[in-house]
DNA sequence: GACAACGCTGAGGTTACCTCAACATGAGGG
DNA sequence: CCCTCATGTTGAGGTAACCTCAGCGTTGTC
């Protein structure tokens, strides 16, 4: 009986948690729409924004993509503007792929839209759940 | 300052909650290989075990997907014996997808792996902990 | 100096979606 | 009753984002 209640609990627990990620994901794709980029690409500008220039294949690894296809990710990028590549000094096999000024202006604009989306939704919580949820999160992702 | 901090903490609160999306995703997606569903698969089959049989075109609605493409997920569902077409008798342009017997116990087998994934996940709470997050995610998802 | 290993990309395949048009059926008006 | 317009599904063909494989130049090792 215990054990049943326990498992009700937490499959309700499981779908509010996706229901909530969801919305999120739902609200955050409408959010960077006007930027035009696919997600693969934002994530992209992301890993280049958090670690800097790289090797394409560094960013590959990053994206867990073949290399193949983060050459793909970077030709549209790099199309846009919004990424440069320049031969490797120590290596004229590889290629460093970097964000370019407006690279860097989108990638600032790109995450304070995220942001502020997460804020708008967790803006129904008070000080007080807003800082459980964060303790409660840190014990799950760790 | 106080505004800078409270940014801060949504930021991380954001960044938290996504690491732990990350997470049960990809668990959960491992916890599915043995299947061999596709989670647009996967989804049909949870849709048609919440709502019982129904027409192609109101699946494709469920599953926000075009109905042209509602007509492949169908196909290769019926195609390993999970679903199966028959003409609806209230309409003979309409056909009504169901699930199979073995559709059903496919389903509950998912259901149950997803369920058990959900709680290795969140095993590490204890109890007031687990009511706490419920209690916020509802609050988020409302 | 030969040669295996590496980094990138061209060529072509797969998957999961899409739109558009065709087909049969259904529903309402003249 | 028939004509027209709307609806439900599907064939044909397209697209985006991945993939593998082979080829090119470059590197490091023996």
């Amino acid at each position: 009986m215990h054990d049943t209640a326990a498992g009700a609990e937490d499959e309700s627990l499981l779908e509010a948690f996706w229901a909530v990620t969801r919305r999120l994901r739902h609200r955050t794709r409408i959010a960077l729409e006007p930027w035009n980029v696919s997600p693969s690409q934002s994530r992209a500008i992301g890993v280049l924004t958090r670690h800097g220039e790289m090797r394409l294949s560094a960013l590959a690894e990053h994206l867990r993509i073949a290399p193949r296809s983060a050459t793909e990710v970077v030709d549209d990028l790099q199309q846009r503007g919004l990424v440069s590549r320049r031969p490797d000094p120590a290596d004229r096999r590889a290629t460093l792929v970097a964000l370019t000024g407006e690279g860097e202006a989108t990638a600032t604009a790109i995450h304070d839209a995220r942001t502020a989306e997460g804020e708008r939704l967790f803006a129904v919580l008070g000080e007080a759940d807003r800082a459980e949820l964060t303790r409660i999160l840190r014990a799950l992702r760790d």
